[in-house]
DNA sequence: AAAAATACGGAACAATCGTTCCTGAATTAG
DNA sequence: CTAATTCAGGAACGATTGTTCCGTATTTTT
């Protein structure tokens, strides 16, 4: 039979999501994906197909995980609007933590690509579908916890969070480094619960 | 001496406005724009340089445009609470009225560019602080005139303001169609004025 | 009318794009 | 050992990229 893969599918995708995300669709290059995930090029196209197929699972795998540990967040928090804080606060962090920032693959890729390739589009749009459940359950948890006002319907407050969630994303992306930009923001989201 | 341009370059720029915003930057290429703008090679090299010079100039334009209607919005507002709705409100129309949408150039660009391309980047940074300067004092003189609730800073209320409407065109340019969603979001963001 | 200047269309450029293919080495199972 | 399979490396593909250049037409000023 045949020798073994030398190389884990997985941590290659890793490393797709890695420049696709800090280069987006069109940036990234066949030679750059050579060069970064240390394939080469006929195992490259071997295993993965197309750049455009690489893409679109490194993307599915990326909004894999990050539901995954969205769920997680919300399954150990016992307070809810902590809990969603806690998601804000982290985003801030990674905002101001590099010199360049990377924002959210998923918002990157709605941004440049979800016009013109209807996979990709599917993929954005389940995306914003699942992860507003997500957050409508939570804050449905917490209203019934008393920890969340409930002068508000679950579900359009779930798409509020999920809209500055991507505002914020957006503003990483754009190069924002000033903390109290962040902050005034999301005092101003919180002030709602 | 020579002869006139037989084309006018402000309508050549909002040409390329119109496609760079529809295909991005690198989704773009120099045969579309030649396509698009309905001049010869020669005469858009002549004229604006090369492709990144062109886009720059493009998106400036864009970024003036927009802040004109912007400044004129509020200046013509007797109530600056309605005139903010009327923005939102505006944004939501453009947003569900075509089969596709472009979203907003400056966002796009900014997710797109920013990162690569400093000139972009401090287009896209300016903008931002010009733009938060006009929601806060619009914010400001509102909460003068009773018509919006002091108990949020301006400045914070203003960069959440923009905040909202950069998500808003993010979920416009993934393709989302169900005005529900808007409408949710547009309640929850009205609600803290 | 002559001269200067610019627009135009299109050919042509080198570079890079994504992709395919070939070769030989490596590794595994029977 | 043999056969099968996959690896890496790189040459090579045609297509497209952004850009330059040239010849000609056109318009304006002297």
């Amino acid at each position: 039979m045949a020798r073994t893969k030398e190389f884990n599918e997985d941590q290659a995708l890793d490393k797709a999501i890695e420049i696709f995300w800090h280069k987006g669709y069109n940036g990234t290059s066949a030679q750059d994906l050579v060069n970064h995930l240390g394939l080469s090029r006929s195992s490259l196209y071997d295993t993965f197909g197309d750049k455009q197929k690489l893409f679109v699972k490194s993307l599915k795998r990326y909004q894999k995980q990050n539901l995954d540990s969205l769920n997680e967040l919300f399954e150990n928090a016992e307070n809810i609007k902590t809990a969603l804080t806690e998601i804000f606060k982290q985003a801030v962090i990674e905002s101001l933590q590099d010199r360049i920032t990377k924002g959210c693959f998923m918002v990157n890729s709605a941004v440049e690509l979800a016009m013109h390739d209807p996979e990709i589009a599917k993929i954005v749009h389940d995306n914003q579908k699942v992860v507003e459940d997500v957050f409508c359950n939570a804050v449905r948890k917490g209203q019934k916890l008393g920890q969340i006002s409930e002068k508000q319907d679950a579900r359009s407050l779930a798409r509020f969070i999920f809209n500055n969630y991507s505002g914020i994303r957006v503003l990483a992306r754009a190069g924002e480094k000033d903390k109290q930009v962040y902050d005034d923001i999301l005092k101003a989201i919180f002030s709602l619960f």
